[in-house]
DNA sequence: TATGAATGAGAGTTCATTCAT
DNA sequence: AATGAATGAACTCTCATTCAT
């Protein structure tokens, strides 16, 4: 598992072979599919494994929002975290790697799937009691949040490095902030 | 030209081997090399190609933004018309596929460069007399956009509809129209 | 291994691709690549191996020279077995064959060099306590014995059979023989 | 013409593509086709001329030779300026080149017969008057002459440089030296 | 539980050569 | 006389996967 993660982070999906996993591992290639059906699902795993974790430790966080500029601080801050850790790039192989793979794309986005609930919940709380409520649905601004994350995961490989997209979180931490006194969170 | 395209649009990059396109094309897959130095030239140069024409389009549309909102709606209609032609699925193949691949990965990043000039460029109209327009780094918005367009290719090919995101742009047109009103835009 | 040197003897360097081996050896062409980081690296083991026998086989022979007459007869005699058990044809193939390739045939080159070391001190042998001995450098004229070898290897097979420089080898050992009466030999 | 040599020159045998010397002629790689049968009858052609043309220069030089040590000279001159010239070149990929290709080996060596000729001729010049003549067979010396020749070549390419077998060569010569004057030459 | 040998399909790429123009 | 487009075969090499042990 930690040989497939590793393998993801350091050669990307493309290099993610049996081969290279089980090198990693120090382990015969076979032995993969002695365990598992295939290679896709060893990636789908350990994607699972890495996602839950994460998924675990931000959960409190989430729980704790209170207005939009805390919640774009956390997206902020899970990004930051991500790219540090390296499960940014393990999201980001799984979800560029599987994008001409059309089965293990939908299943792969059905990982995602808790983040945008996790999201959505999120945005629930942030904007509980505002006058703008009503006029949003937490899902859709999730699954924004989602898509800009992914987004800013294949940015940052090509070569933009992750501080330009901190500082545009940084300001639209600092917008929320300016919108909250506005009276437009709670 | 139009097999390559043709082949990253049905087949994704992964499937866009030479021997796809030569038979997309009902040529030999020797041909391809006595016109290109490697497949991955010929996969740029489809992707340049692509994108030229779009950014033609698109810059008078550009230059006519006179309102945040008029630029998401803008973000929105460029997102939609890629989705049926099918260029959004090119841009996303080469975009995801080069990531495991530095090299071709800085030289595709930079062929959406101009992309987010384009951008910067219709922000920096969007917000022109508008007192936020000091607040805002237009490249920074325009980098925001460029990432929330990619990451859109992604989660759309990854089984979500393009539906759900458009209705979430629907929405934030409305917001920006919104803000409008209270005096954000000019 | 037979199967590469066979494909060497029998089809050359440029016919002994991956393919031709595999089929000699009667497995598939991938397995060379599973053993083997390159099909060079398979050439190389292959000569190598080649080489060692023969070295062996040879270099108590090369102890026991005594004369120059005696050296020319080993140089006869190494040249008739291995055009006899067709080793001459794999060192040739290679040799000629990494003549294009400045990294191959420096390795190749470097498999030499065990046979010039052989030679010079067969050289030194042949002429200890001689006159001559002091005007003479072993490694020069062993350069030059090897020079010759590689040359008769060529020769051999653009055609010329074996005979013509067996004739000329001959002939050498009657004069070395000759020059020993004079009193050149020890 | 002058495209082959210098392809041959420059980038070896398994280089000497239609492409590249057309691209060296500044032709069409078809128009090859057009004049020649083949590409192994104008690589032939080449080595033809570049052959002819240097025969010419020291047929003259061989009527001269009067003792062994003016043929040795004369081997150490024109291994020199063949070195020099890139001559040596084209010669040794042609030969290494074919020696995987039995028809095209034998023609090769067709080519190399006026040379052998040639050298006899000089040995016999050499040897002219001499009590040595009656033991030695000219044209069998003068193969050895063209196998050490060629043998040169390959050990040039393959690493040695050219001053190794010069110096081998400069020491023959003062031992032909010596010989004369133990009366073996004229 | 784990290995190591093996396969077959497919990847990118290069080549001599042909042929219509 | 010369071009440029095209072919088909061959090349090295990588891969997921299988299977006997």
């Amino acid at each position: 598992m930690n040989a497939t993660l590793q393998a993801l982070r350091e050669k990307g999906f493309a290099g993610a072979s049996a081969r290279t996993i089980a090198g990693f591992a120090g382990v015969n290639p076979g032995l993969i599919f002695y365990y598992f059906k295939s290679l896709d699902e060893l990636l789908l795993e350990a994607l699972r494994e890495s996602s839950a974790d994460r998924l675990e430790r931000y959960r409190a966080d989430a729980n704790a929002v209170r207005a939009p500029s805390e919640l774009v601080a956390l997206l902020r801050r899970i990004y930051a975290e991500d790219v540090e850790s390296g499960h940014i790039r393990v999201v980001c192989e799984m979800v560029a790697g599987s994008v001409a793979r059309p089965e293990l794309g939908r299943r792969v986005m059905a990982e995602l799937e808790p983040w945008v609930t996790l999201a959505a919940d999120a945005v629930e709380r942030s904007l509980e009691g505002s006058p703008v409520r009503s006029f949003v649905d937490p899902r859709e601004l999730a699954l924004g949040g989602v898509t800009f994350y992914l987004g800013a995961n294949l940015v940052t490989h090509l070569g933009e490095g992750p501080e330009a997209l901190d500082r545009l979180m940084a300001s639209a931490e600092r917008a929320a902030g300016l919108l909250e006194l506005l009276g437009v969170g709670r």
